[in-house]
DNA sequence: ACTTATAAGTAAGCGACACTAACTTTGCAA
DNA sequence: TTGCAAAGTTAGTGTCGCTTACTTATAAGT
């Protein structure tokens, strides 16, 4: 009667409604909502309820699945770092490892991948702190670059100590991320290409470490990547 | 009577009744207590309607004086910038302008600036957009930054492009300032000095050093490309 | 096959927040 | 003195995150 009408029109208001009441994967459904509304609105810009009406539910269903809305949040940021080991590690496969492109490389693969998803870039650095989940892909990331580093100072006779090194390159690529992803570079210096950027930069990040002094211009006539005025 | 009772008693829960019904000055005081909790609980932590308990009003009342809760954090943001600002000429004329001192000096008080608001500091690069008004500040602290480059290579002689290096700096100061300020370094790398970092890495982002033994001799000749997989 | 426990949804409601509208108090100026 | 605009207030709206209590579907046990 007036029940079966009105489950039936609720039916048609379900976004997938495979099997009527239950929702099938309810908890993948709200990450995948998440998420779109995180690309579309922000990380501020999106609101849990939001999410449950993209994935046809109550805005008290995500309570079967998630402690809270920061939970949600966790997880995406968690599978986030996981996707972004992934892509470095592929970036750098494909150009050398252990050489100067590929570490390059992989700190292009780190700023595309900030670009690509701004608003889940925040979130994975952000204070909203990943607290317990996000933190040891996050280590690994840097891990990775230890290693080449380490590969590459093996390759080519240095002594610099790679944790140090990888700690500045990973510096490097992160503010030149974050400048992007806020719009900075493009409202103080409009033409800027941040790839040539990195490119340019991470070869002096890899130098050995101590012998900093004042400017000898006696090698500073041999880099033609130097500056070019 | 009952009237002039409740007046005085609301007039005691005001945190600064200088003249009873009318709050003196409070723009300033929303701001100020805006600024208070922004500190407290970081970025998104805080509510206009925390802020204006604090100033002993109700919340009807900063739409006298704003817009929107955005405007107070623009407001906020704009004179940050300024600070920044501030403190940036003072860091480097304290050790000397056009120096590598000097310079490396600016950076830090960057990143100090950073640590000792965090808050502040995310909501200025922050996607929030400061839209307008801080629009201009940010540029003026890079164009500090062109300058005392400009004249370090006038005194030493080197052609390199001011703006050019100063970007480098830029972005390398405020990864560090970023992921100091997100515990990043802390959660990672958990002994870094990250002034020393930042004294280490500017003068190799200056040109100045060398020890760069990269084989980077010309753009395609690059052996060692294909080691291991 | 029938019962039953439980996982997974709904409905209704709470307190907080950003913001609005309409009213009131106050200070200042004509 | 009046009268008016600035700067407060009260009251109310819609939304959000989250909770409680109820309902429904599924899957296991006998």
């Amino acid at each position: 009667m007036a029940k079966a009408e009105k489950q039936r029109a609720k039916k048609m208001t379900m976004v997938r409604a495979k099997k009527s009441f239950h929702h099938g994967d309810l908890r993948e459904a709200l990450i995948a909502a998440t998420r779109e509304l995180l690309i579309e609105h922000g990380p501020d810009g999106f609101t849990l309820a939001d999410a449950c009406r993209r994935a046809g539910v109550t805005t008290a269903a995500p309570y079967k699945h998630f402690r809270d809305k920061q939970e949600i949040l966790e997880e995406i940021v968690a599978r986030a770092f996981d996707q972004l080991k992934e892509q470095n590690a592929r970036a750098v496969a494909e150009r050398g490892s252990g050489t100067i492109e590929g570490i390059s490389a992989m700190g292009i693969s780190y700023l595309e991948f900030a670009v690509a998803q701004p608003a889940i870039f925040r979130l994975m650095f952000g204070d909203l702190k990943k607290s317990k989940k996000a933190d040891e892909p996050g280590e690994e990331c840097l891990k990775h670059v230890v290693e080449e580093v380490a590969l590459y100072c093996r390759k080519n006779g240095h002594t610099a100590d790679a944790q140090q090194v990888a700690v500045r390159l990973w510096t490097f690529v992160h503010g030149a991320s974050s400048l992007e992803l806020d719009g900075d570079y493009e409202r103080v210096v409009p033409g800027l290409d941040v790839h040539n950027l990195i490119a340019d930069v991470t070869p002096r990040l890899l130098g050995a470490t101590s012998d900093i002094r004042a400017p000898r211009k006696k090698k500073g006539e041999l880099r033609s990547d130097q500056c070019e005025g």
